[in-house]
DNA sequence: CTTTCGCCTTGACGCAGATCAAATTCGGGA
DNA sequence: TCCCGAATTTGATCTGCGTCAAGGCGAAAG
C-alpha cells in the first residue's frame, strides 16, 4: 500500500507517508489511482538476476525492500558495479526499452514495477512526479561522481574504508539508531560484490578488511558482521575531508 | 538567440532550430519569452574557474560554446574529473545554490546562464522543460556509469584509447564527416587534464600516447593533432565490445 | 558426527602504473 | 629571429595491487 511512496514524495514531503494522503496536499488521488492500477509485484531470490543488459525491459521498478545491484561486464569478464540499489531507489528509464545494466539481487528482493508505456503517459500530465524523478536522479549522479572519485584516485584502504562509511550511514539512517556511540552492522555485500563496487580483487578486498581489523578501526564477527568502535578514526581512513554527516 | 535551444528541445524535434519557432508545436512563445527575460551570457578565457565547489552558485547555465570540466579534489591535492561540460551541456543543479565540483573553462568559454529562482519556478509549470532536464540528466548518469567501469577496470591503454574514441567521435558528430577515411582532430585537453579524466598520473598518460603512436594507431602532428588512420584498430583497444556508433 | 561446497583469508611473487628526475619540445613574446 | 617558461616526453626505479596457489572456516546436507 504504501510502496510507491518514494517516488511519490520530495523530501519536503516525508512526513506524510501515502496511507495519510488526504492530508497531503501534494498527493492527488486521481494519480495514485492510475499508479494503483498500473503497478505489480515481483519478488527475487538473492543472486537472481532481474534483467540482463540488452535485455526489453518494459516496466520500471522502486525496490520495496531488499538490495540490488547495477553492473556492467566486458566481454572478457572483468566487471564493475555502478550501482547499488536501496529500498526507494527507481530502477530503469523512462523512454528506454532496452536495459543498459545487469540488475542482480543481492538479498531477498521486493520490486514495485510499472509498465513502463502508461507510465511515460502518466509522466506527461503530472509535473510532480517528473520533478521528483529529476531529483532522485539528480542524487544518483552526484553518487557516481563521488564514485568515480574513489574508484579513479582512492587508494585499496580508502576505498574499504569509504565503502564500509557508506554502508554504516545506510544503517544508521535505517535504524535512526543515535550518533556517536559504537556501530554495529552486517555487511550485506559480499567479498566479491565489494571487489566489483570498487575496482578491486576479492584478495585485496579481504587484505584490507583485515588491515583496518589488526588497526582496530573495525572489529569482525564471523565475516558478515561488523562492529565500529568509533566512526570518526574510520572517517580519517576515507580521505574524504567531511565526516559525511555521520558525526552530529 | 538560439542559445538556450538545448535546453527547450529534445531529439524529437532536432529538425526545429528555434529561429523556426513559429512552426514548431513544442515552442511556446510564452516559455520563450520567459526564459528570454532571466537570461544571460558570461564568458571565461581558458583556464579560468567558473565556480569552485563550496560557492554559492545563483544560476544554472547551458554552455555555449567551449569546453568545461568538473572535477573534485581531495584535500592532499588528488584530482578527479567528474564531468566534461561540451556545448549544450547543462550545468548547475535546479533546488541547490552550493556548487558540488569546481568547474573550470578548458578552452575560451561562453555559458548562457539562467538566475536559478526564476528559471526554478518556470519549471514548475513547464512539463517538457522539466522532462528535458530529466531526459539529459539520465544521459549524463549513463555515461557516468560507462566512465565508471573505465576507471574501475580498464588498463592504461585502454583508458587512454576509450578517450580518443570519444573525442573522434565527438569530431564526427560535429562536422558531420564522413565515416570510414582517416580521422583528424585536435585534442581539447592537455595531458594534465587527460590524466585527470582517466584516474592516470601525466606521465602514464605520455607513455601511452607514445605506445599508441609507436603501434601505428594513431599519428601526431605537434602535441595536440591526431590523426586516426583506422578508427577500428582503435576501438578495438578500448575494451568495449560496441563501435559506439563509430563504424557504419 | 563427517563431508562438501561456497566463501573467505593468507602467502609468495610479478607487473602495471606511480614516483622521481632529467631532458626535449613547443609556443608565445621580445 | 631568438629566448624563456610551460608542457611534454623519456628513463630509472619503486610499490601497491593483481595473480596464482594453498588452506581455513562455517553452514547445510548426508
Amino acid at each position: 500500500m504504501a510502496l510507491h511512496e518514494p517516488l511519490l514524495h520530495g523530501k519536503d514531503c516525508g512526513d506524510c507517508p501515502i496511507r495519510h494522503r488526504a492530508v497531503c496536499a501534494r498527493c492527488d488521488t486521481d494519480e495514485l489511482d492510475q499508479l494503483e492500477k498500473m503497478k505489480f509485484y515481483r519478488s527475487f531470490q538473492a543472486g537472481q538476476t532481474v534483467v540482463w543488459s540488452g535485455d526489453r525491459m518494459d516496466f520500471v521498478a522502486s525496490v520495496v525492500s531488499g538490495i540490488a545491484t547495477l553492473t556492467q561486464t566486458m566481454e572478457d569478464g572483468r566487471r564493475q558495479m555502478v550501482g547499488l540499489l536501496l529500498p526507494s531507489d527507481f530502477v530503469g528509464r523512462p523512454g528506454r526499452a532496452v536495459a543498459s545494466y545487469d540488475v542482480t539481487a543481492v538479498s531477498d528482493l521486493v520490486m514495485c514495477c510499472f509498465r513502463r508505456k502508461p507510465f511515460e503517459d502518466m509522466m506527461l500530465g503530472t509535473p510532480h512526479v517528473n520533478q521528483r524523478l529529476l531529483e532522485m536522479t539528480l542524487d544518483e549522479l552526484d553518487a557516481a561522481r563521488e564514485w568515480m572519485l574513489l574508484l579513479g584516485r582512492k587508494t585499496a584502504r580508502e576505498k574499504i574504508a569509504s565503502l564500509l562509511a557508506i554502508l554504516a550511514r545506510r544503517d544508521v539512517a535505517l535504524r535512526q539508531r543515535a550518533r556517536g556511540g559504537p556501530l554495529r552492522f552486517d555487511l550485506p555485500l559480499t567479498r566479491e560484490e565489494m571487489a566489483d563496487y570498487l575496482g578491486l580483487t576479492i584478495e585485496t578486498v579481504s587484505r584490507q578488511i583485515s588491515a583496518l581489523k589488526r588497526d582496530g578501526l573495525i572489529q569482525l564477527e564471523g565475516t558478515r558482521q561488523v562492529t565500529v568502535p568509533d566512526i570518526r578514526r574510520l572517517l580519517e581512513e576515507t580521505g574524504d575531508d567531511s565526516d559525511g554527516g555521520m558525526v552530529g
